[in-house]
DNA sequence: CGCTGCCTGGAGCGATCGCTCTAGTAGTTT
DNA sequence: AAACTACTAGAGCGATCGCTCCAGGCAGCG
């Protein structure tokens, strides 16, 4: 394995590892033992060692998790059923892989204390979901002032679903927040037209 | 400090340091350091170490987070008066102690892999808050097969918000939250009498 | 007072942490 | 073929990890 495919392969794992334990508790060398890499290359592609790979895994995540979420939201009639549709995804892609929840939450919420820059990568992840779905509310007619709100709420409903199904091993609540969903994006507001 | 002092304070600690980043963020040292025992007692009033500490502090933060929710939903004119005025709650004491976020959700997200044990503490944990928020409903004339949907969905949001309010350091989330809870659960669905 | 038992303080253990450094290999260039 | 760059394998570093163990202090009771 050369190049590429190293630091490619370095990236999967630890995006992998970080979704299921989150940072502090992935030590370096479980990351070279599944990644089948050697220590040296890790910090050849990685000089600034685990924080590094931990930064641009996250990163990769958060983009693989905006991919899902702007197709789910592009092929409904509207946001809500974009959002429930997203859900359905997760569980699905729960029952594949045997593995609940987001990519980027343990992380996140260690991160703080943790590593500053770990904590604004996952920032700009959220940030960004968050932004599609309020474009979508946009386009489906939602007024200006209630964007952010009823997206803040829909991307809440999602990760708060997410963290239930994990620690609980119910994927029945994704089913719960689908519901919610779809009944709280369902129509915009009255208008409050000045 | 002797007998039950030391013990308190040694949970009380960890509490805090379990919510601040989570378990495996946590060492031995730091929690001997700032709550000033020392290492002989910890195991003395520990026997199962770290993990033994980390799994009453947990539960203590779970009996803690369920009081207030119990006084929120009491002193509440229905549930989504309730879960919104928990909001507000909470939204008071990030300000007051510089601190957001759920006391269980960062242990609870790594426990999966780390610690089965801790794990079945923070499902306890929200499998309590749900019973409560579902209780509510209860009272305020929902139906029977709604309770779980309509409790869960309620629970993804708080907890939700609250990731996102600590990740982004933005308290708004917790607003739109409550918004949505408002909406969410304002009055039963249309009965569905058999 | 002296004895007993709960509790504390701290030295020290092996294991593991993230990381540095160097020797060596493979691929490309000239 | 020689020189050079890109990359890898792995030994070894100091620091820190959770934990064990024991000597000593400090009640309560005779």
């Amino acid at each position: 394995m050369r190049g590429r495919d190293t630091r490619a392969e370095l990236v999967q794992t630890m995006a992998g590892l970080l979704r299921a334990q989150g940072y502090t508790a992935t030590g370096r060398a479980q990351l070279l033992a599944e990644s089948g890499v050697s220590n040296g290359s890790l910090y050849h592609h990685f000089p600034g060692g685990m924080e590094e790979v931990a930064e641009v895994a996250l990163e990769a995540s958060g983009c693989f998790v905006a991919d899902a979420l702007r197709e789910a939201l592009d092929g409904a009639p509207n946001a809500g059923a974009g959002v429930a549709r997203f859900l359905d995804i997760a569980q699905e892609a729960a029952i594949d892989e045997q593995c609940v929840g987001c990519p980027v939450a343990p992380t996140a919420l260690e991160s703080p204390i943790i590593s500053p820059r770990l904590r604004a990568v996952a920032a700009r992840c959220f940030d960004q979901w968050e932004a599609l779905i309020a474009a979508r509310l946009r386009a489906d007619g939602w007024p200006e002032d209630s964007l952010s709100t009823a997206a803040s709420a829909a991307l809440a409903l999602i990760e708060g679903a997410l963290l239930l199904a994990r620690v609980s091993g119910q994927l029945s609540h994704l089913a719960h927040a689908k519901h919610a969903a779809l009944t709280l994006l369902a129509a915009p507001p009255a208008q409050d037209d000045s």
